[in-house]
DNA sequence: TATGAATGAGATTTCATTCAT
DNA sequence: AATGAATGAAATCTCATTCAT
């Protein structure tokens, strides 16, 4: 059984993810978490705490499924692809509210809200992950010589490319996301 | 000498790009316009068709701006190259109020509105003519065997990313717009 | 051929009849006039003075109707049975723009205005041909001993209702004004 | 004690019957009710939906005065009568806020609202009880055989005509309502 | 913890009227 | 006479947040 506190963010999370911040206001969220108006406050402090506690629950989620992906990989190529194509498949995924993250992640084109540092750095965490792939990658032989950070930021960077144009737009086409991965491939693969 | 409607056009732009679209009031535009409130209703009807409109005018600026840029090219493969270059020199030159089109284009995370279709079309124009670069790459052997418009559209993905990445994020390394390139350059060379 | 003045006129007394005061503005009025916008203060000075002389150009017409109606009559209870039947006739002719008058008259629900007083006036000539016909009557035998202005008023306010009742509410019967025909002269009637 | 949303609805009623609606602002509703501007739509959703129970108030009183007034009636034509002087009188009693249904009701002027259905049912109650009446003085003989619909719609208009004249115009006599009543009677009594 | 009434600043939009051309 | 841009006060409505219960 769900607490009334839970309630509140799993409908923020709705929500935030299918309207954005400014279209998303307390009324909506407690109706549809079926709870008082006054429990926001009460739990979470204001609009903008919750926004934030919405993104970083989704976060964790995202790191833990793309730490479980590069987990069993062979070798550094293996695991960079795999890192992608978890990102890519998560970002879809039907429960996963990844529009929130869409919405608040330090790619998103939000005006800078108080906390930002804290999505930042748990954004950093996942940059790092993907670093770490590419130095072993170009270690063990299975990768072109990349510097690991500019690496992850061109990869990273195609990747919220190829999920926007899916999520957002009306040309995405069902094998973009295929494409981007052989593309990505080329791009790095010895 | 400016009319109003465009002193107006011109403090839109700069506020929407700034601040976004639900944080852009129309006190703050008439202020910086330096022109009575009301004509904003009167010349543009309301804040939504502004919107568009300030989109619409940069993104005018920036199709001009890539077909220039393709007009000389050599080949195929430096005509996409070209393309390339210009796009994300021109979402970094300090007058081109680029931020509008992060805001309103249709890898923006806006709530559909009513005018999106437009916004649609004028992409797809530019979608276009990077699809046609390919065409002409293809063709004459400077590209490998690429779908035109799947290719278009992952390309034009990674140009999104890096783009956001650099004007939203703290990541945005100097080097990213060079190793973007870069690595479009080997995922698509013959 | 309809100068502007008179374009103006015209589409005023079509709005005011249809939408009412308040909800009729210059820019609709100029706009159904096809004229520019700023030949209404030109020419009519402001909003009420306009409605004035929308609502005293149709009471015009309706006075030389009702006028015409009695002109003929046999004695004084044939007179106000035509005055009736013209009054009510004229109510709902097509082209009449009765409902200005609707909305105001005397007799509407209209915040008093400045030129009511004008409005006053016009209508108790009205008033006054009326109770003449009653006092023709009274004299020539064909009505009972009715005190003309209080028997004037009686049957205005008998057709103001019946009015209403079929230009306004849902229950507007098509019988409705025969049997107020047959009412009023049972009313009166020796 | 009143609560604040039944002050909100006093001042409204007091207000939309003096002042019509265009005319009734939320400042000067909630300024009359001593209460806070926002109230108005906490409590009520809007303008309109206020205006509207404002007018459903008023007439729930008039129902219930009506209903009290034919209980009774010795017999058909006296229930009319004493239903038309109820009528009449709960139109001019000082706290009865009467005008806000001259403001609202079916015979009003007001452009057609979303619930102008509700107003519609309500007033039909009213029109039945009346019909009712005639009914039973047709069958036990005290009123001329009349069509009770009709017959209704005809003597309703007569009050909504005497009414506005006594309510809205200059021309209203203190004897009016007598001699209305006195004229209806001539036109129903066997 | 839980509720929802209460607040009031601020947003968008409307519109009669003025005025330069 | 004719035009329509320009003005700004005022209207309705929204909404995060507070607070008494």
């Amino acid at each position: 059984m769900q607490s009334r506190k839970e309630a509140l963010l799993e409908a923020a999370k709705e929500l935030f993810a299918e309207y954005g911040y400014s279209e998303t206001t307390f009324k909506k969220i407690s109706e549809r978490a079926g709870v008082a108006l006054g429990l926001l406050t009460h739990h979470y402090g204001n609009k903008e705490k919750l926004f934030l506690a919405s993104g970083l629950d989704v976060l964790a989620n995202f790191q833990a499924c793309l730490e479980e992906a590069v987990a069993g990989a062979a070798n550094g190529f293996e695991a960079v692809m795999r890192f992608c194509k978890a990102y890519l498949d998560f970002s879809i995924s039907p429960r996963s509210s990844w529009l929130v993250l869409v919405r608040c992640s330090p790619y998103s084109d939000m005006k800078t809200h108080s906390d930002r540092k804290q999505m930042d750095e748990s954004f950093a965490v996942i940059h790092n992950l993907l670093a770490d792939q590419i130095r072993r990658g170009v270690a063990d032989g299975s990768l072109i010589a990349l510097e690991p950070d500019v690496g992850a930021q061109v990869i990273i960077s195609t990747l919220v490319g190829a999920n926007r144009t899916v999520a957002l737009t009306p040309y995405g086409d069902e094998n973009l996301f295929g494409e981007t991965l052989a593309f990505i491939s080329r791009g790095i693969k010895k």
